[in-house]
Parts: C-alpha cells; structure tokens; sequence
RNA sequence: GGGCAGUUGGCGCAGUGGUAGCGCGUCCGCCUCACACGCGGAAGGUCACAGGUUCGAACCCUGUACUGCCCACCA
C-alpha cells in the first residue's frame, strides 16, 4: 500500500536523476520548428539561490516547459555571472575569517585563483540546485562569464567600441568606494537620507572682520576649499564678490566668487566650494579655474593637512574639526539636517566623490537607438509601467565608468610599453615584493595598444608590455550576455537560429543596470534587440513586506523549503502568488498550502489508481459520453485549460494556477470522484475509469510547468492507461482547449444539481443533523426543465447530499417541522422534527429575505430607469428581467415559509 | 524636487464598467472505506477619502491622504 502522504524528496531526487540521465532538457537547434529561447540571468557567484532566483528560474522554467509543449524549439541556456566586486568582497571576507589574510597578503595572481577556486565550488552548488527546483536548464553547455568564449565576446566589444571612438579614457570626478577602493558608475551608487547635520562655520574676511558664514554637511573638507561661492544675484552678499576670506582653522586665503549654482535660500547662500570632494564644487571649480586640493585619499584617510588630521579616518577628522572650530568660536551654528547620502550598492558605505582617470563609455549614440527601439516596441516591458522610467533614463544617459580597481574581472584589454609610456605609468611594489601597476595617466604620456593578448610595442617594437591594471563593470559583461552565449562575435549557428532571444526574465531593480545595456549592446553588435519582451518579476519579500537580508536575519533558504515541502510545493507558492511586476511578500505559510495540493494531487491519483484495478490500458476519452456527470467534468476541464492557457499567454501564472488548483481540487475531487465512486462497481466502470484517467493525465500536463516533479512522477504511472504518450511530460503536447467538448447544458445541469445539493447540506450543519441520520427531502420547483432534471439525476443529490428519500415535485407544500432552503427556482424542504429550532430557522429566512429583497430594489430601480433600458447592451436588461422575476419569486417563497414555522 | 506603484473581509492577495473572489485564519459539525496536508457548513467587506463621467463605478477621470519604490549635484 503505497503512503497516505505524498513525500517528495524521495520523488524528486528520481525523477531529477532521470531527466538528466536520459538529457531531457538538452538543447537542440531544430530548423523546422520556431526557436523559444530564454537566457538565465546568470546569478552571481556569490553564494546559494534566494528566493529572487527561485521566483525568476520558477517563472523561466514554467514559460520554457509550457512553449517546448506547444511545439516550439524551447532553449533556456544556463550560466552565472562572475559578480565582480560583490563576489571579490565575498571571497576577501572569507579569507580575511578564515586565514586572517588579506587580498594583498596573497597578491593579485593567487587572489584571482583562488577566486576561481571559489567558482568550482559555488557554481557547482548553483547548478545542482538548478537541479533540484526542477529548472529544465541544458545543462550539457553551460556558461560563465568569466570564461573563455565569453571573454572573447568582451575583448570583440571592447576593440570594436575603442575603434569607434566610444570608449575614451578620461578624468572625472567619479564615485569611489572607499572601502572596496574602486570606482562605481552612477547608477551603482545608493541615495540613502541619513539623519546628519548642517554645521554654519565663519569665514573672516582677510582683515579679520566678520566675513561670511557658510553651511556644510561636510565640514572636515575645509581644507580643501579653494573659494566661497554666492548667487550673483544674492543682494546679501554682492558687495563681497571679488574679496578673500581665511579658512577657519588654517587661514589660508580664497575668494569670494559669483556662481548661478548657488541656491540662495539653502543654508545661508554662501557656499563653500571644494573642488576636489564635490562634483558639484568640481563643476564650479572648472568653470571658475580654481585650484584643487586634495585631503581625502583612495583610503578615506586625511591627507595634505595640519599634522593633527593627518591619517585620521574621514569620519573622526569630520568630528574633531568641528570640535576645533567651536573652539575657534568659529561654529555659528549645528542644526539637524537630513542629507542623501551617497552609499555602494555592494557594501553600504559611504561614497567619496573622486578625481581621477578612469575609462568610460560614450553613451549617447547608443543610448538613442535603444530609445527608438523602445519606442518602436521591438522591445516590449510587462508590465509597460517600467518604460517610462527607462526611455527617461536613457534620454537622460551619463557616460559609463566602466573600469574598476579591483582583481576580479575581466582585465582591460589595454598594454602599455614600459618604454614608451613611461611617464604615463606608476609603479609600486606589493607585498611579495612583485612590482606591480599601480597607476596609468594619459594626461602624463601613457600610451594605449588594444590587445586580447601580450603584445609588442608598434612604436618602438619592444616586448616590454604590460597590461592596464584595471578589471572592466560586471555589467559590461553581462550587457553582452544575450549575444555571449551564443558565441559572439562568431556568427555561430546557435546565434543566427537564437538570437534574438524571445523574453527576459528579470527584476525589476536592474532595469539601467543591465536590461537596458543589454538593449544597448545587443543593438550595436547585433543590429536586433536581444529580446522581445521583457518579463519583470517582483522581488521576494519576507511575510512582513521588507526585505530579505542577512542582517535583518529574515532570509528564507529555498533549498530549506525544498528539504522540508518539496520543490514542487515552493514553485507553486510563488507561481500563485506572481502578478507581473508586483513584490510578493513571502512567509512559510504560504506554502502550506502548495505542499496540500501536491497531497490532493496524490491522493486522489492514488485513489483511481487503487480503483482501476483489472482494467486494462490504453483507455480512451469517450466521444460522446451520456451521462451527465461525465460531459460535465469534461467540459469543465475544457474551459480549465482554455482558460490557463490563456493566462500563461498573458504571463498572469498566478491566475493560471488558481485555475488549475480549482479545477482539480473542486470539480475534480469534490464532484466529480465522489460521484464516480457510486460507479466503481457499477457496468459503466471502464467509462468512468478512462474519463477519471485521462483528465487526470492531461490535468497533470496541464499542471506540468507549473510542478513538474509530482505530475511526472503520478504521469509515469499512469502510462499503462494512456494510448500515445510519450516518456516524459515535457515532451507531451500541451493539453489544447476543443470547443466538441464544451457543454453549456451540462454545466447548467451540474449547477442545478450541485445548488440544491449545497442547499440540503447547509441545513443539515446549520441544524446539527447527525451524520447518520436518514433523512427525506422534498423538492419543489414549479421550473418544468428544472425538475426533469432533478427527477432524472436525483442520484446526484441523493449520495452527495446522504439523503435517503427524496420527494421531487412541482405542488408539494411545506410538511410541518421542517426547515427550507432555496436553490434558483427550487425549494428544498427538509422535515426535521425535533432537531428544528424556529428561532434559528426564522433567522436564517430573514437574512436570506433581507439579501433577495435588496436585490429586488437594485433591479426594480434598474428597470424602472429608462435610460437603463434604453442604454445597457440587451442582454443586461434581459438579464435584470429575468433576475427579478426569480427573486419576486424566491421572497414569495422565503415568506411562505416563515408564515409556516411550526 | 520629479516619476511609478499600492490602499478590497482578522492577515496576505486576486479581480473586472453590471453590484466582490481566493488562500490562510476564525466558528460549527465530521477519523464518511483517497487524502485530518482531509470532508461538509458558516460567519466576516458601505472595495482609503472627496468630487466627476455613466443608465450603472471597487473598476474610468480629477483631487486629497497615507504607504512603498525608483530617479535627481540644495551644499
């Protein structure tokens, strides 16, 4: 006897092993059918799968499985992402926790091994959970960004935008994370409010009168001003222009200078200008050629100021600053303030404003033919709400950063030769003593050769190479990805059939980040945008709407839930909770109720199974069944799978699965299989057998990209009954709708049937009528159709409401002692004398008459409005007609019975 | 400062121009020979607020409030 309860571990581990021994997910390039193709958002080496992932993958997964059933050539290629400065931080970490080492203990060769090291390990526990979420993923070819195919791909996109002139190498001020010590692109910054302070300090003038009061978040940067500005038009201060002021603290002198920038009504309207620390101060510093100053350094450490700052941490420096210059009775005043600040989007730090030479991208060329894609819908977002917000970004495009001072990456494809370029380069030596480069300028000489490889000098022909230190944005892979995998820059047969791909899959969060690089990329290299559409998922939430984090401690392991309800279960939680675009708030309880359903699903498998017993296979749906349960459930299953189908269609997953949960949950279990066990023994027995079986099956295909593990398993077993099934699901067809068997009368019937059933139930709980108890029913309905079918079918009512006798009828009069209930046009009267209690009863008729009657007023109202009959569609006003006329009746009804409590 | 979402029974969410549904929870009754991860039944909502359009609005429009998110160089 197989167990009561479904256990899908053991099911799961199967069945996986099975779809990857016999390759069932593996790709191939099938000309004559239409290419479905999905590339992965390659998850960051950075540890194990979130529920993000497990959201992202599930929704990839059930469009895959659903388009490689409806006959398409369904490809979802695999891969992870390197994850540059998140997956470097992870591993300086580990070896910081686990040898007390540094990166630089180890230095930059071995700390890039060891990294690699890290893939081996991490990639592979990605790719086994790949596995166990049931992702049909061809995992035969799976790639890396990091790895050799794809750094072609960016070596190819490097030169080819070098040559264009796209990518330049500049100095600006960019954004600098002191604590990962690289720069960061705009978009990787965070603007956080933080409850800081506005300090108001005093500038004497140069003969020591008054001078100006400035207001400054930053304080600790004084000693880098090299002007004060005011609004020219600023009466306060007009008579000031032109004149110099002593730095509180050092006394050096600067000017008072006339800028537009200047908001007058912020702080006092004067401003301190540091052109060095500021990119707004940097712009007027250009504009007014100041000098610049630098007192930050790469570390966030003072530097180039009085001995006692000297070294300090930019946030001390900020406090004994202030405490000198209150000292000073230079401090006016300290207010509240709550600034944005500008934090890295790996590690939360604060960002430091910095000048240097960088490498960037020349965005606005490629930024315009995304735009005109976007709005030509060669790309089209679902939900459209995010392309708003994206074709404003791009017309709004900043140049990209994109080298970063980091080890793990795809270096920059740039030599110099230590000949030639010798001004233009730094050297330092690190800790193995190695010498290493530590710094390039172009400003002082250095002289760029674009290679893949070690090159030789073309000036001097020398062999003294050596290559840019510098590691390329992650993102500058990734923007490349959709076109990588497939082999880019070769014109492989894969790119050609593949690309472009037919729908990304993603967050919304990393729309600039990397959707619209892609857009931007794929445009460039390939003259086609990557994808079609663009599917944004909601990020997974905790239960409590925040967000998952390690910090708070809120996090949810989907291989935890996995272990513990089955992947099946996990996939069907988030697939019904998935609205497009929308944040799903996500606690343990929620799937509960995906792991019942696996259960339903099970048991009433194995309970068809148990009854099928010396039937032999294959069995057949019947073409023209005659009773009425049979054509009911069939056209109910029908209109099930119209409807999902239709759903997934829209990308709507959660309504699909509701439709699917209530169709094999209600109709099937509830209805139908209760009315099928009166039969099991029955000369219809093989009919109701194969109509149980095969909607059964085809419900588990239809189930199929949705829980994949617990319909292939309960499928297998099935295959002995069906006539032309293939080995696995997910090479079956998609069941498709057939409008031969849609039948409107049965489910009209059914309806009654099942109405008049629910009636005689709920009087039978609401007066405690024991389990049982035989009881008679009497029911009374004037309808002529109505009857016959209650007459003809009175079976129904009888097993599935447990009456004994039934008394059907088109005059009968309430017997005495006996409670009432109302289906449409029938009433059920059921004698219960002793168990009645007329106070209940008299109740219960007042609350139905009270919902009838207010209906009656909504309708009455309705119909006596001629503009409603003159302009509702027809069918409403027949409609309103005809529900009156049954509720008049109906009130008729409830009165009489409550006229005859006795 | 600009933009985008959301506001529906105790909780979490669907929903559509014709009078509101689901899951969980609650209450009542059931170990009915597939399933107590179950079966049957019930209670519970003036769909944030104010206007407007319409024969009719939870759904469309305008505004307000609150919540969340994204973008932005007021130090």
């Amino acid at each position: 006897m197989l167990p009561k309860a479904y256990d899908p571990k053991e099911v799961e581990e199967k069945i996986s092993k099975l779809w990857k021994d016999k390759h069932v997910f593996k790709a191939e390039i099938d000309e004559t059918k239409k290419p479905y193709v999905i590339v992965i958002p390659p998850p960051n080496i950075t540890g194990a799968l979130h529920m993000g992932h497990g959201l992202n993958n599930t929704l990839q997964d059930t469009l895959i499985r659903f388009h490689r059933m409806n006959g398409e050539c369904a490809n979802w290629v695999p891969g992870t992402d390197h994850g540059g400065i998140a997956t470097q931080n992870v591993i300086e970490k580990k070896l910081s926790k686990e040898q007390k080492l540094s990166r630089h203990d180890l230095g930059r060769e071995k700390f890039v091994q060891t990294v690699w090291d890290w893939y081996k390990e991490c990639g592979n526990a990605i790719y086994n959970q790949f596995e166990k979420m049931g992702w049909a993923l061809d995992q035969s070819n799976i790639r890396f960004t990091m790895d050799e195919d794809r750094a072609k791909s960016v070596y190819a996109s490097f030169s080819n935008l070098w040559n264009k002139k796209y990518i330049y190498r500049g100095k600006r001020m960019i954004n600098w994370c002191v604590r990962c010590s690289t720069a960061l692109s705009d978009i990787e910054v965070e603007h956080e409010q933080h409850a800081g302070k506005l300090w108001h300090l005093r500038y004497k003038m140069e003969n020591g009168s008054d001078g100006v009061v400035i207001a400054t978040t930053r304080p600790e940067t004084i000693f880098a001003d090299s002007a004060i500005a005011v609004n020219p038009k600023d009466e306060r201060y007009k008579n000031l222009i032109g004149k110099k002021v002593r730095i509180p603290l050092i006394d050096r002198l600067i000017p008072i200078i006339a800028d537009e920038a200047v908001e007058m009504e912020f702080g006092t309207g004067a401003l301190k200008i540091t052109p060095a620390h500021d990119p707004v101060d940097y712009e007027i510093g250009q504009r007014h050629s100041l000098e610049t100053f630098i007192v930050i350094n790469d570390k966030g450490k003072m530097i180039n100021l009085p001995e006692k700052y000297l070294g300090m941490d930019r946030d001390l420096c900020r406090k004994e600053t202030v405490k000198d210059l209150e000292a000073a009775g230079l401090l006016v005043k300290e207010e509240k303030y709550n600034n944005a600040v500008s934090t890295c989007y790996r590690c939360h730090s604060a960002i430091e404003p910095y000048l240097s030479e960088q490498w960037f991208v020349k965005m606005d060329e490629l930024a315009k033919n995304a735009l005109k894609a976007i709005e030509e819908e060669k790309v089209k977002f679902h939900p459209a709400n995010w392309k708003g917000p994206l074709t404003n970004w791009l017309k709004n495009i900043q140049d990209w950063c994109i080298s970063r001072q980091i080890w793990w990456g795809h270096r920059i494809p740039v030599w110099y030769c230590r000949h030639c370029s010798e001004k233009g380069l730094t050297f330092t030596t690190d800790k193995q003593g190695k010498e290493q480069l530590s710094k390039v300028s172009f400003e002082d000489g250095a002289k760029p050769i674009v290679s893949f490889e070690k090159p030789e000098c073309p000036q001097c022909h020398g062999h003294d190479t050596i290559q840019d230190p510098d590691v390329l944005d992650t993102w500058f892979s990734s923007a490349l990805w959709p076109m990588s995998v497939f082999g880019w820059p070769e014109q492989t047969k894969e790119l050609k059939y593949y690309y472009p791909t037919s729908i990304l899959v993603t967050g919304y969060e990393i729309i600039y980040l990397w959707v619209a690089r892609m857009i931007m990329m794929g445009l460039e290299f390939q003259g086609e945008v990557p994808f079609k559409d663009v599917l944004l998922n909601g990020i997974v939430r905790d239960k409590t709407g925040k967000k998952m984090s390690k910090s708070l401690g809120n996090v949810v392991d989907p291989l935890d839930l996995t272990q513990k309800y089955g992947a099946d279960a996990v996939r069907f939680s988030l697939l019904s909770q998935s609205v497009l675009g929308k944040d799903i708030p996500y606690g343990e309880e929620s799937i509960i109720g995906a792991r019942n359903f696996c259960n339903k699903i099970y048991n009433a498998s194995r309970f068809i199974q148990m009854n099928s017993e010396g039937i032999e296979g294959p069995l057949e749906l019947p073409a023209k069944p005659k009773e009425l349960c049979d054509r009911w459930i069939i056209s109910r299953y029908n209109n099930a799978i119209k409807q999902a189908s239709d759903e997934i269609k829209k990308y709507n997953m959660a309504a699909a699965a509701d439709i699917l949960y209530h169709f094999l949950w209600g109709d099937f279990c509830d209805w139908y299989i209760e009315l099928a066990k009166q039969r099991f023994d029955g000369e219809d027995r093989k009919e109701v057998i194969s109509i149980l079986i095969n909607i059964l099956y085809n419900t588990l295909k239809a189930l199929h990209p949705f829980m994949p593990f617990i319909t292939e398993e309960i499928a297998m077993s099935l295959k002995k009954y069906i006539k032309d099934h293939k080995e696995f699901l997910i090479e079956e067809s998609y069941p498709a709708y057939n409008p031969a068997l849609s039948d409107e009368q049965a489910q009209t019937q059914m309806a009654l049937l099942q109405g008049v059933t629910t009636q005689i139930r709920t009087i039978r709980a609401q007066f405690n009528v024991p389990p049982g108890l035989k009881i008679k029913v009497l029911l009374n309905t004037a309808d002529r159709n109505d009857l016959a079918v209650i007459a003809k079918y009175q079976n129904y009512i009888t097993s599935m409401a447990k009456v004994e006798t039934l008394e059907i009828g088109s005059d009968i009069a309430k017997p005495k002692q006996s409670a009432t209930g109302l289906h449409g046009t029938t009433t059920v009267y059921i004698p219960l004398e002793g168990l009645i209690d007329f106070d209940k009863e008299k109740a219960r008729l007042d609350k139905e008459l009270a919902v009838i009657e207010n209906g009656i007023r909504n309708r009455e109202r309705m119909l006596g409005n001629e503009n409603f009959v003159k302009n509702a569609p027809k069918e409403q006003v027949e409609k309103a007609k005809n529900e009156l006329e049954q509720m008049l009746l109906r009130a008729q009804q409830i009165k009489t019975a409550k006229e005859d409590l006795n």
